[in-house]
RNA sequence: GGAGAGAUGGCCGAGUGGCCGAAGGCGGCACACUGCUAAUGUGUUAUACUCCGUCAAGGGGUAUCGAGGGUUCGAAUCCCUCUCUCUCCGCCA
């Protein structure tokens, strides 16, 4: 979410940020709006002033033991209060204040959910340092890492070597569950296993992050706080008791700290968490049909940071080269882009992607997404720090990154590992949690 | 699933219709006192929005006592609905 003061304060600046992502946005509309919301609020506000003193003057009356009668005493402060009216236009408007208040309290809050409804589907305002362009063609690349391998064999797609080999069945999948689901098996099944371990063993004792184990089924307001909702439902599954699946462990992890105000000397907080995410993928029908690359059940590992508003981009790279150690570690060779206005997510200031090389497709594709949210979901999460005592509470900046997409490392693996025998070389890195093996054959 | 109890400020905890945004205590902060520390005293210590003010200092207003509705001139207090927590019983990985 935006901030309503900068909207009203520089408006066209504002609009011609949010237009670089492509969409043109007119705010003046929404400028009137919450120009009148405030009008109204001011009036109802105005109206609530008087009914609180002329309550508190018929409390005070009441609590002086007097055997006259009530309505006299009425009568009689009442013209102490307002001189120059009658006592029937004041009796009239006591009277009458609740009614009118209602209606003006009805009206407002229907004015404040109209704003807020434009407010909350906004997109965030990118970062002067993001290349403007419309779509994933105008993204830069910042560098690479790793040489691919040169095969001196036919190079097989992941589906192959996987269901050569017994450990990817996409068959069964579709059996239990339709298209876009996969049952590993075996060695398969244990490779996932052990890349969730070793992302979540180097986050926490070389990056500092400490594991988060969240709940897979949240609320629509722990949805709204990261964004999610109410723009991207179509994007989630739902269960028939107001919980939502989740689509990234962001969700959960970001939103620990909603309403919230953290103490400034505790910053940053580092989470990793590693859970199942679950996308109803509604508007990728036919992408990535075949393999891994695109499920509606994956696991990931998740990095999130909250820190003070000046840090954040320093935490962009930290965070961004947290998640490129894995790939570093796994020796899987890749690559860093920024994403473009265009190609951003909806809360993002600035994003990395990281890509990972796939022989079979002969190119980079996306394994990680690395994201500056600055005070967007704060300021929807009520996410704020205290710079010690008595200074006033200011928002929070918060991250989150895949560290990394674990489904799509296993592909990369399966990929860049497969020997001219149809078997897969165990990386290095992971053989000590793969039991000390080297080859999946 | 059944029965009961509860939800108040950073924490504990009063408050059953009216100067209550909320007693008291703890904790925090400032100042005073003290040879140092300890102790003591005094003051201070929620958030958001909004208006005035130079989007300064400062001041005014409104809202918020789990959430939403209702009664009332007036609700932390009364009524209804919901959510969550705790205790007991049942069930269960």
């Amino acid at each position: 979410m935006l901030d309503v003061k900068l909207i009203r304060e520089r408006t066209e600046w504002v609009e011609e940020r949010l237009s670089s992502r492509g969409k043109g946005h007119d705010l003046s509309a929404f400028r009137q709006l919450e120009g009148e919301k405030r009008a109204l609020q001011q009036e109802t506000e105005a109206l609530q002033a008087r009914r609180n003193a002329l309550s508190r003057r018929i409390g005070l009356l009441k609590k002086q033991p007097v055997e006259a009668n009530r309505s006299q005493e009425l009568i009689a402060f009442l013209e102490n209060v307002e001189e120059g009216k009658t006592e029937e236009e004041l009796d009239l408007e006591v009277k009458t204040i609740g009614p009118r208040l209602k209606a003006l309290e009805e009206r407002l809050k229907g004015m404040e959910s109209e704003v807020e409804a434009v407010l909350s589907g906004l997109p965030n305002l990118p970062h002067e340092s993001v290349p403007v362009g419309a779509d994933e063609t105008a993204n830069v690349e910042m560098h690479r890492w790793g040489q691919p391998r040169d095969f001196d064999f036919p190079v097989q797609a992941h589906w192959d070597v996987g269901t050569s080999l017994g450990i990817l069945d996409f068959d069964a999948g579709a059996k239990l569950s339709g298209a876009r689901f996969t049952v590993l098996r075996g060695g398969g099944a244990r490779l996932s296993r052990a890349l969730i371990s070793l992302m979540l063993d180097i986050h926490t004792r070389e990056h500092g992050y400490t594991e988060i184990l969240p709940p897979f089924m949240v609320s629509e307001t722990t949805l709204y706080g990261t964004g999610q909702l109410p723009k991207f439902r179509e994007e989630l599954y739902a269960t028939q008791d107001d919980l939502l699946l989740i689509p990234t462990a962001e969700v959960p992890v970001t939103n620990l700290v909603r309403d919230e105000i953290v103490d400034a000397s505790t910053l940053p907080l580092k989470y990793t968490a590693w859970t199942p995410c679950f996308r109803r993928e509604a508007g990728a029908a036919g992408q990535d049909t075949r393999g891994l690359i695109r499920q509606h059940q994956f696991d990931k590992v998740e990095l999130v940071q909250i820190t003070a508003p000046e840090k954040s981009y320093e935490a962009l790279e930290e965070l961004t080269g947290h998640a490129e150690n894995i790939l570093k570690r796994l020796e899987l060779p890749f690559r860093r882009i920024v994403l473009c206005t265009g190609d951003m997510g909806f809360g993002a200031a600035k994003t990395y992607d990281l890509e990972v090389w796939l022989p079979a497709q002969g190119r980079y594709r996306e394994i990680s997404s690395c994201s500056n949210c600055e005070s967007f979901q704060a300021r929807r999460m009520k996410a704020r720090l205290r710079r010690g005592e008595g200074a006033k509470p200011e928002l929070l900046h918060t991250l989150n990154g895949s560290g990394l997409a674990v489904g799509r490392t296993l592909v990369a693996i399966l990929e860049n590992y497969q020997q001219a025998d149809g078997s897969v070389v165990i990386p290095d890195a992971l053989r000590p949690y793969m039991g000390g093996e080297a080859r999946i054959s």
